[in-house]
RNA sequence: GUGGAUAUGGUGAAGUGGUUAACACACCGGAUUGUGGCUCCGGCACGCGUGGGUUCGACCCCCACUAUCCACCCCA
């Protein structure tokens, strides 16, 4: 079927991207705000990177990737996320030698070979920041207040901040063998992805929704309870920079990133009137990723936001965007030679910095009055025999209704002036 | 990958086993000489997701496929 999409893929149409583009406005000046600069990376990266920078063992990478073997032979794949390539980036172009730290943000298309459901597709949109280089609580405080702002200025109302910390090479390990201990017991019972994740990543039995595997999850250790003082520290300060600001967030243990290089805080913005698909914003801090991609150790802080996402919370929330720019002028003309004038006019206009559309499908000046409408032009201007041959053309006010003969050679000037341009 | 629901023109949608598939909006055109937003008139599915089948006859019945939506899973 040539004249249709490929599944989870969407065709955003122009009163969709006056939208978008709005809501990247806003996000560019947020990121200009905090400091942080637009980084671009490949759309498709050699799959390895993401086998290592996303995790094998994750359902991103088993079975959600576009992988494909191009003519040389390289298997590479659309990239599923950007935190890999973006740490791919910092390390090939040793921006660790630039002024520390580094503060980066990306926005683009992202690629998962999923179910397409409300706010999932297979083709979606991110935006995302990460900071390298500092391994201050205040990194961690500042991206999640990025994130806050953002959403508090598209006038988004009942979001809960979810907050977490997992721990680090040093405590998690221990953690890791309190939580396998206190599971051991009732092993058997659980359901055969935990009896998996049981022996590689018992933090994310925490996941699981199943209520038999919840039911034996009760009383359980928490990360927060096996921190190590450095860790606790470490929270208790980002906790304290949120309190600082008045970001309200709610301290969940079973918030986890299954990763080993994820460390500390762990973070999802939620906001539950959007369908199933409910986390808005998700993200941490991973001090262990640059140098599992192969850079020197760096501690790293980010997070990612579904664009569409926001999109469906304004809409379920009956937020509007300011609508896309009007036409400034629309230039009638009543013949082949008039259009020559008009044309001649457009271009003059533009030239000036205005918005000017032109007649170019031959229409009846009716019908090109009530195009002129659909833009909403301010002004109309008429091209038309007996005023050629006086030297002048019709300059009509559209909202008021009133309408002057100009000479041409003043009808610019004149336009520009009403919009002291 | 699993489950549920749904598939009629650009959109929202009526519709009955049997001649020309409502209606509204949108779009296009027109309503005496070169002028809009209101009003009026007209046009606009050779076709009812695709492919089979049942039937004298199907958009309306059956089967398959596909797509969309929602949910599981997972995540943004």
């Amino acid at each position: 079927m040539l004249t249709k999409r490929p599944r989870g893929t969407n065709d955003f149409l122009p009163e969709d991207t006056c939208k978008w583009q709005y809501v990247e406005n806003l996000l560019r000046e947020l990121c200009h705000e905090f400091g942080y600069e637009e980084i671009r990376t490949p759309i498709f990266e050699e799959t390895e990177l993401f086998l290592r920078g996303v995790g094998d063992t994750t359902d991103i990478v088993q079975k959600e990737m576009y992988t494909f073997e191009d003519a040389g032979g390289r298997s590479v794949t659309l990239r599923p996320e950007n935190t890999a390539s973006a740490v791919r980036a910092y390390v090939e172009n040793k921006l660790a030698a630039r002024p520390q730290p580094t503060k980066l943000f990306y926005i683009g298309p992202m690629f998962r070979y999923e179910r397409p459901q409300a706010g999932r597709f297979r083709q979606f949109h991110q935006f995302g920041v990460e900071c390298f280089g500092a391994a201050s609580p205040a990194a961690d405080a500042e991206i999640i207040t990025l994130a806050w702002e953002f959403y508090r200025r598209l006038g988004l109302k009942n979001l809960e901040l979810n907050l977490n910390s997992v721990g680090c090479p040093e405590c998690r390990p221990a953690y890791r063998k309190a939580l396998q201990d206190f599971l051991r017991p009732n092993l058997d019972k659980l359901c055969d992805s935990c009896r998996e994740r049981f022996e590689k990543n018992p933090l994310r039995i925490f996941d699981c929704k199943n209520p038999e595997c919840q039911q034996y999850l009760a009383g359980a250790p928490t990360t927060l309870d096996a921190l190590c003082d450095d860790c606790r520290e470490h929270f208790e300060a980002v906790k304290k920079y949120l309190d600082a600001v008045g970001i309200p967030y709610k301290i969940n243990e079973r918030l986890v990133r299954g990763l080993d290089y994820y460390t500390n805080t762990a973070f999802e913005i939620l906001l539950s009137d959007i369908g199933a698909q409910s986390a808005v914003c998700g993200g941490g801090r991973y001090n262990r990723l640059v140098e599992e991609i192969g850079g020197k150790p760096t501690p790293g802080v980010g997070f990612a936001l579904g664009m569409e996402r926001v999109f469906n919370a304004l809409a379920s929330q009956g937020i509007e965007l300011p609508a896309g720019r009007k036409v400034d002028v629309f230039v009638a003309a009543l013949d082949a030679a008039a259009g020559e004038e008009a044309f001649r006019l457009t271009c003059e206009l533009r030239r000036q910095g205005l918005a000017a559309v032109q007649d170019v499908m031959g229409r009846s000046l009716k019908a090109q009055f009530k195009y002129a409408d659909k833009f909403a032009a301010a002004y109309t201007l008429i091209v038309g025999g007996d005023e050629l041959a006086r030297g002048t053309v019709q300059l009509r006010d559209m909202a008021a209704g009133e309408q002057s003969e100009v000479a041409i050679s003043d009808v610019v000037p004149l336009i520009c002036a009403k919009f002291h341009k």
